[in-house]
DNA sequence: AATATCTTCAACCGCTACCCC
DNA sequence: TGGGGTAGCGGTTGAAGATAT
């Protein structure tokens, strides 16, 4: 039986003070983020290290942006979550300053509402996709988005964006540079739905999946 | 004005991936 | 190479505020 990654009878739970924030705030400002099963001792927080990881990340990191999102933020999840399903932490990573949970959220409580009424939900999972399974399976998608965490991937995510251009497969205007840019504004948001209602034959390269 | 119902979103939980020894 | 520990992810929950009756 693994134990629990903290002493649950010893630490708070629920809403975060400001005292608590401010903790927080102080400790990864003056000594950057690093263990975070640490950290709660060392800042003098009675919080899990879970606890202390999320609430940074997803409400006091400072480069967050808060508020609304605007149509072309919306726009690009509603394009992203066609190719990649519910796989939020990669959709956020194309959002500068958006968390993972934020768009999780957004999505289920806006979007998600707003495709229904419009007749644009797909009715089972990953009907998008064709064939039952999603435009880039679990495997692919890290690959194609989410190459920062693991330099060594940064060579297969090259060869597979030349694969696309060399093959022709279609592919929507996504930006794949290796850097942190903004993505550039993409074609209107039915099209790849369109696209990809129209050609069942669209295929990805193989990239050894599903091994 | 009071109460019920709905909506939103911060936070939690459990699982998996990853790293290091 | 396998196992243990930690970080990260996605689903779910529940409190608080908004809206309807």
């Amino acid at each position: 039986m693994r134990k629990p990654c903290c002493e649950k009878e010893e630490t708070n739970k629920g809403a975060w003070s400001q005292e608590e924030d401010q903790k927080l705030i102080d400790y990864i400002q003056s000594h950057g983020e690093g263990c975070w099963r640490s950290l709660p001792t060392a800042a003098g927080l009675r919080r899990c290290g879970k606890s202390c990881r999320l609430r940074w990340i997803n409400y006091l990191r400072p480069d967050l942006k808060r508020g609304n999102f605007g149509e072309d933020e919306e726009d690009l999840i509603i394009r992203l979550h066609a190719l990649l399903g519910n796989r939020w932490s990669l959709i956020a990573g194309r959002l500068p300053g958006r968390t993972d949970n934020e768009v999780k959220n957004y999505w289920n409580s806006h979007i998600r509402k707003k495709l229904m009424k419009m007749g644009k939900y797909p009715t089972k999972p990953h009907q998008l996709g064709g064939a039952g399974k999603p435009f880039l399976t679990k495997k692919q998608a890290p690959k194609l988005l989410n190459f920062h965490r693991h330099d060594k991937d940064i060579d297969q995510v090259l060869d597979f964006k030349n694969d696309f251009q060399s093959n022709k497969t279609f592919l929507p205007d996504l930006n794949l540079d290796l850097t942190l840019s903004t993505p550039p504004p993409l074609p209107a948001s039915t099209d790849l739905v369109e696209e990809m209602q129209k050609n069942p034959q669209l295929k990805l390269p193989d990239l050894g999946e599903e091994g």
